[in-house]
Formats: C-alpha cells, sequence, structure tokens
DNA sequence: CGCCTGATTGACGCGGTTCAACCTCAGTGG
DNA sequence: CCACTGAGGTTGAACCGCGTCAATCAGGCG
C-alpha cells in the first residue's frame, strides 16, 4: 500500500522530515536533500503486514519515517527469534545486495522513505558521507545485536525480562527527554509473544517474571499499559548488567 | 610487542598482504595503497593477550592480518558469552569513536595493520570507497551477529554443537576451497571453554554433546585434532537450519 | 615421577518449557 | 442487554534439558 496521500503533506519534503538529524540523510546539506526529495517515494505498510521474506529480494532500499518494524527468523517446527527492530530513522536493505537475511514485520502502521536500490547506490557513490553515516549507523547496530548475544546467552529469564523493561524505559527517557534515574513512567504495548521472541523464552515464562518483578515491588502496571518504576536503580540490578553500561541500544 | 622484525619481509608492503583482496583496502589501487604503506605499522599479540579491553580506549584501529582473536564480555560473577571473531582481512576499531564494547583477546598470536585513528579517519574521508568497503564488512558481519543471535536463544545444546562444526567445516572448506557437501576432514584446535562461550552453555554440556553426536556417527574425532565427517548433509540437519542457508558466517 | 590443564562422565537439582485450565476483556450479534 | 466468541494473559503441575558439583582420566612438561 503506497502512502500517496502524503505526498503532499509537509513530511514530503526531506528539510521536513522528523528523522531529519537522525536517519541516514543526517549530513546531507540543502542541495543533497533536494536531490533526495527527486528520487524518494514514500511506502506505508499496516500492522502485521510483512515488507520483506528471509532469503527473498526487495527491490527497494529505504528508511523509517514512522512507526516500528521488526527482524526476525522462524524454523518451519515454529522456533521464533527476533534479532532486531527497525525504529524511525532506521535503514533497511545494503547497497550491492538484493536479498534481506530475516523476515520484516510492520508491527505498527509503518512509514518509509524508499529509494530503487541501483538509485541509491549511485547516490552513496556520489555523496561520500551517506556512506558514513550508513557506517556509523551500522557499527551502532553492531554493538546493539552484540550485547543482545549476551543477554540470550548467558542471561536468566528474569535478568532478561529486567533488561527489557529497562531498555524500553531508556528507549522512552530518550524520547522524552526526562532523566530516568528517578522514578518513572512509560507506556508498553508490545505483547508476551513479541516479548518472548525477543528475548529468547516461552510467553509463560514471560508472564511469570513479570508477576514476580511486580511482586517484588520493581514496578507496577497500571490500567494494563503503563509501566511504574519507582527505583530505577533497583531494576538495572535486577538486569544483570555491570556497571558501565553494558545495556542494549 | 612490535612487530619490528616483520617490517622487513614482504609482508611489509601492502601489495604483498596475505589480506590484500579482502579486508579494508580491498578496492585500493596501487597509489593509495602506496598512501596507505606511508602510514601504517604492525602490531603483534601474543596468544591470551588483552589487546583491548571493553569500555576502554584504544589509540589505534587496525586490520588483522594473521592469526585469530575473539570479542567477549564477561560479568563480575564469571559468566562469559564470545560475540564475534577477528579473522584475517577483519577489522578492529571504528572510525569516530575511541573505545571498543568488548574485550578483544589473541587466541592465537595476531599480527594487525595499524594506524592512528585520527590519521585513519582522514584517509577514509579522502578515500570513499575505503568506507563502503567497511560498510560492507561491517553489514557482513550484523547479519553474522543476528544469525548467531538465532542459535543463542532458539537452538538446542545438539544444534549448537552441531552448527559449530558445520561452520568449521564451512570455514576450512573456503579455505581449502574443497566441495563440503561429501565427506569432509578439517583440523579444530578450538578448547571446550571456547566452545561453551561462543554457544552459551557450560563446558560439560559441549562435551556431551560432542560425545553424543559422535555416537551418531555423525563424526568421528581422529588424533583428537582433525575431525572427520562422512555425511555433511545429515551434519547439517542436525543443526537446526532451515535449507535456505542460515548458517552462521 | 608428580603436577597441571583440559576433557569426560556421572549424580543431582533447578530453571524454564510444555501442556492445560482458567481468567479478563473487547467485540459482535441476537 | 446479555450471551457468545476469540485473543491475550495468568497460573498450576509435570517434565526434562542443561547447569552444577564432583570424581576420574588423558596428555604435556618440568
Amino acid at each position: 500500500m503506497h502512502a500517496v496521500a502524503r505526498l503532499n503533506t509537509p513530511r514530503a519534503r526531506c528539510a521536513d522530515c522528523p528523522t531529519r538529524h537522525r536517519a541516514f540523510c543526517a549530513s546531507c546539506d540543502i542541495d543533497e536533500l533536494a536531490a533526495l526529495d527527486r528520487i524518494k517515494s514514500y511506502r506505508t505498510y499496516k500492522p502485521g503486514e510483512t515488507i520483506a521474506w528471509a532469503g527473498k529480494k526487495i527491490g527497494f532500499v529505504g528508511s523509517v519515517v514512522e512507526g516500528v518494524a521488526l527482524l526476525s527468523r522462524t524454523l518451519p517446527d515454529g522456533r521464533r527469534q527476533m534479532v532486531g527492530l527497525l525504529l524511525p530513522s532506521d535503514f533497511l536493505g545494503r547497497p550491492g545486495r538484493d536479498e534481506v537475511s530475516f523476515d520484516v514485520v510492520a508491527v505498527t502502521t509503518v512509514m518509509f522513505c524508499v529509494f530503487r536500490r541501483t538509485e541509491f547506490e549511485r547516490l552513496v557513490a556520489a555523496t561520500p558521507h551517506i556512506g558514513q553515516r550508513l557506517l556509523d549507523m551500522t557499527l551502532d547496530e553492531l554493538d546493539a545485536a552484540r550485547k543482545w548475544m549476551f543477554l540470550l546467552g548467558r542471561k536468566t529469564a528474569r535478568e532478561k525480562v529486567a533488561s527489557l523493561f529497562v531498555i524500553m524505559a531508556r528507549r522512552d527517557a530518550a524520547l522524552s527527554e526526562v532523566d530516568p534515574s528517578g522514578g518513572l513512567r512509560f507506556p508498553f504495548y508490545i505483547t508476551r509473544q513479541a516479548m518472548a521472541d525477543y528475548l529468547g523464552l516461552s510467553i509463560e515464562t514471560v508472564s511469570r517474571q513479570i508477576s514476580a518483578l511486580r511482586n517484588d515491588g520493581l514496578f507496577e502496571i497500571t490500567d494494563g499499559r503503563t509501566v511504574l518504576v519507582p527505583d530505577f536503580a533497583r531494576l538495572i540490578d535486577e538486569s544483570g548488567d555491570d556497571a558501565d553500561g553494558g545495556v542494549l541500544i
């Protein structure tokens, strides 16, 4: 489904894009943005829609403008592992290869700013700092993936669940620019199934660990969608990360 | 320890480097190699030596010329997870940041071709296709890390161990350019501890699974250092990867 | 020979999965 | 208005895979 209707909104101009200063184009100047404007288009996906299949071709590359998508791999017997998240400003696809390695599925409605792959490759070749920015973003993702590997390989169920709440709190605090060190409150919409896929656990274990952490006073869940953390430092303790910030993302 | 002695060997010239066509400099021309020759130096580390500590600064960036190093993270309570491998042609460090996120330890004697970070950054800015090559290599590493996440999160101990043998076989076959589909034979020097750190298991479980796979005829270990796989397809079956090649690295 | 490091094997128990029952809540339609 | 339904979540009970602890073994080296 193409977001034709949106092409006339202010968002259609790169200079007004909400991800203008974080996406692959962060370091582009006015002229370069104009060049992007000429070759980009928008594409949106509905919640649950598959954006790309593991091992299959996608003809485009693109940057998330709004919404959330996730990368995962599923075995024929049903085992599923989430391996990454696409948030606004994250990039999907790579220059020089036309297939993706993982299933990409929209969680919310997702809007991408997309380019034909060959056209984008030409652009990168002509605009070196786009490549540099992509390199920087990719290195950050690699670090995050490796920290995640630690969680999957070595943390207990309780630590995994606590880690996830720490991450969600951090991410929310980063968006709303609140200091997360004291008590804090944030919304959460993720299902138990998604948490389980993320953490390499079963949904039952996730549910039990959430109950246990709640009983131990590490957080409350009011009205089912809002988490309230009275003492963030205690939650971090439970997450099993050492002091120097070995925290995901 | 600096490999001063080696500076007069043929290897000291980039054009003769064994990683010439695979490392970050793969797409450099003669003139660019000459520029690299001018600012590079070599540095070697002994087996077991720590090359960099997680969260600490390293003043240089560099490319592995020979040997093996590994990236890992260890918690104060001793839990350890390997999160990556540095093989010849792999790159350590990143432009624009002077600390590493993981411990880097030499497994064998490792020789790096190193650059001062600031100098390397200038080089990347002046030579765009170096950045592009780094991006490509980093994207490959990211894919590998994500496949590894699947292994850590969802595979059984038996599948993990089988996967590791598949990987070692593939890597050896790639080096010696032998078709791995039939029976094959390759050396292995990795300790149980390293395998356990790699797979997110205990050494005892690794040992038991190796015995089980051996008893089931999936491979033999002659003389303690050589693995013999009579039927590679069967081993792949046991690794739990689906057909389309969801295999690490 | 004794020592040390790495590997194997067994016994045991715990943490997390599996299977299953039940609960809540939001639609939906009579 | 309430019964019905289905999806997501919680909780319990039983099982078992893997970690832990410990004993033993094999090989390399002084």
